[in-house]
DNA sequence: TCCCGATGAGACTATAGCGTCTCATTTCAT
DNA sequence: ATGAAATGAGACGCTATAGTCTCATCGGGA
């Protein structure tokens, strides 16, 4: 049960902090229909909660990322499923939206930062496979591949689009926006 | 000097809130050099502040959005300068990342869905004139022209970019990425 | 059946931050 | 120079919310 508990909570607050990014730990705690003392309980503070969920959104991206890189041969095929997985689990960070609070938290900002280092080093090596057009600067397609995935999780956070359809649609617009080849899917 | 006082704590709670999303009207107050008092004295409240700030940006956006459009002679041009404009726009708007409470102000969400509205008419026309891959939904324009404002004008903030720069980049990941035809600049 | 750990409900405290008010000081226009 | 308007500093009260604590209850496993 606890177990179960801990992650209701969890769920409550990623969707609690969606609808309101000051939602209170009795917002939280009645969206997760669980007594506030429990909030406290599990997670000892508020920002204890927005620290747990902060990482388990760092840990989920992390691990579809994985997945995604392990499949790869060449750096430009690891750059389009690493994206199409991030924007798969983009139901997992969209809180991040607005707990800005999280910034002040070294290890969450070191995180985040390890991410985008972690891509900008991917799109460097596709680019040396010759996929990204040379004039283009690195951190421009960085910026804009983090772009992409946030309108794409809105979107289908909104109901705009499906999923597949998200993670076709950014890689199509990156693809032919950013790279030599002309790509249809 | 009134006059020149609010704009300075206008200025300065844009900063400030880009800085801190959950930034105190002492903060802001110490931001403008000023009395805590005259901010109250001006905006009666920090929501009135919030307003004053998100309605400027509006304003401004609105502004740079109609000059941009009349100089256009096809919507696709127009849509072209009026993406140019709003990228050099982003400082007055980038603050909104931060201040998610003003989406319960029912003035300011509707300029936001106006805005969005205008936009999505815009590609709408820039499709009929054959500049949007059919396969390519409406919605998906729009809001990856949104997430590539975002991402741009957050470069161009943080030193990465340069406005001139974005405004290039921008419009040719949209223009390659979502059109027919392909650019070059 | 009995027990223990988890939970719910709610009282209570502490504090941060908003908003008001006052008064002295400064600034500006005439 | 003088009066009015704007400002700065700060005291004060109020409310919302975080966080603690207690006690009754519930539920599953030995």
């Amino acid at each position: 049960m606890a177990l179960a508990t801990r992650e209701r909570i969890l769920e409550a607050a990623g969707t609690a902090l969606l609808r309101n990014p000051n939602a209170t730990v009795d917002h939280i705690a009645a969206e997760a229909r669980v007594g506030r003392a429990t909030v406290f309980r599990h997670f000892g503070s508020r920002a204890g909660l927005l620290r747990a969920l902060a990482s388990r959104a760092i840990a989920e991206t992390d691990r579809v990322t994985r997945q995604a890189a392990a499949h790869a041969c060449t750096a430009t095929d690891a750059l389009r499923l690493v994206t199409r997985a991030v924007v798969g689990a983009g139901e997992f960070f969209r809180f991040l939206d607005s707990a800005a609070e999280l910034q002040d938290e070294p290890e969450i900002a070191a995180a985040y930062r390890r991410q985008i280092s972690e891509l900008t080093d991917l799109v460097g090596a596709a680019r040396r496979e010759g996929f990204i057009r040379p004039e283009v600067p690195t951190a421009w397609v960085v910026a804009s591949i983090d772009g992409l995935i946030w309108a794409a999780s809105r979107a289908v956070g909104d109901g705009e689009l499906g999923v597949v359809q998200a993670q076709n649609l950014v890689w199509e617009t990156i693809a032919n926006g950013l790279s030599t080849e002309r790509t249809r899917t």
